[in-house]
DNA sequence: CCAGTCAACACGCGCC
DNA sequence: GGCGCGTGTTGACTGG
């Protein structure tokens, strides 16, 4: 697989992912052209001709050669009957655009194009398989988003269950078998403040207790020398 | 370019 | 074995 991650790499620069892009006019296939068949290791290169073998014969038998769709073959006039017929990309195909696409997910029309003359496709083929690449990848990751999702909403549903249970479990034990009512502290003694003639809570009556000497002091040593007022 | 759709093809399965 | 059927995959098209 190393010899597959360097060709990824050199099909990149080839493709000018880098900043180099093959020039129009350039017809020269792109440097790494060759490069498609070291992407297939060797295990299964022997598949994948078989595989081939495999596609060639069912095409045959129908009388295509899928192999290099974008090939005018003599009797591509009758292009109109398989106008809508499908043509199959080769395992090295995908592959190579596979590879291409999991470093980018979209090219720029001089990399399509690159990309096409490298793997003997047409630019509009390169694109739709990228559009429609894109597409799936998106569709696939809804899906697991969704997945995702539904296994939060069902773990917080549980959770929201559990709390309630809970909640009602406290409430049956704080409420008890006892009639409902407000019980208050045995020696509970309300205080009304001096000052501003609230109902105050036993702490609060202290406090207020407190704060009244304070002020009652502060007001006799203030007229006892004569800051009245202040 | 994307979303939606169509259609060809591959594949698995059950049935005869 | 092969036939029909259902389903999934995927190349291609279309409209926005």
């Amino acid at each position: 697989m190393e010899d597959d991650e360097a060709c990824i790499t050199n099909l990149s620069l080839g493709l000018g992912m880098g900043g180099h892009v093959p020039k129009k006019n350039n017809k020269q296939k792109v440097p790494c052209l060759d490069l498609t068949f070291q992407l297939c290791p060797k295990g299964e290169q022997e598949e994948e001709e078989e595989a081939i073998d495999v596609d060639q014969q069912h095409d045959m038998s129908k009388g295509l050669c899928l192999k290099h769709p974008n090939e005018e073959s003599p009797d591509s006039n009758n292009s109109n009957n398989a106008s809508r017929k499908k043509l199959k990309l080769t395992k090295e195909q995908s592959a190579t655009l596979e590879d291409i696409f999991k470093l980018h997910t979209t090219l720029n029309p001089a990399q399509k194009q690159a990309l096409a003359e490298q793997l003997n496709l047409k630019h509009r083929q390169v694109e739709v398989w990228f559009q429609n690449r894109r597409a799936r990848t998106k569709l696939k990751q809804t899906e697991v988003d969704c997945d995702f999702l539904k296994k939060c909403c069902e773990k917080l549903t549980d959770e929201n269950l559990r709390l309630k249970k809970e909640l009602q479990e406290l409430r049956a034990q704080k409420i008890g078998p006892t009639p409902l009512y407000i019980q208050l502290p045995k020696a509970t003694t309300l205080t009304i403040c001096s000052s501003c003639e609230k109902l105050l809570k036993p702490n609060e009556g202290k406090k207020a207790a407190i704060s009244d000497v304070v002020r009652n002091s502060s007001h006799k040593l203030k007229s006892s020398i004569g800051l009245e007022g202040i």
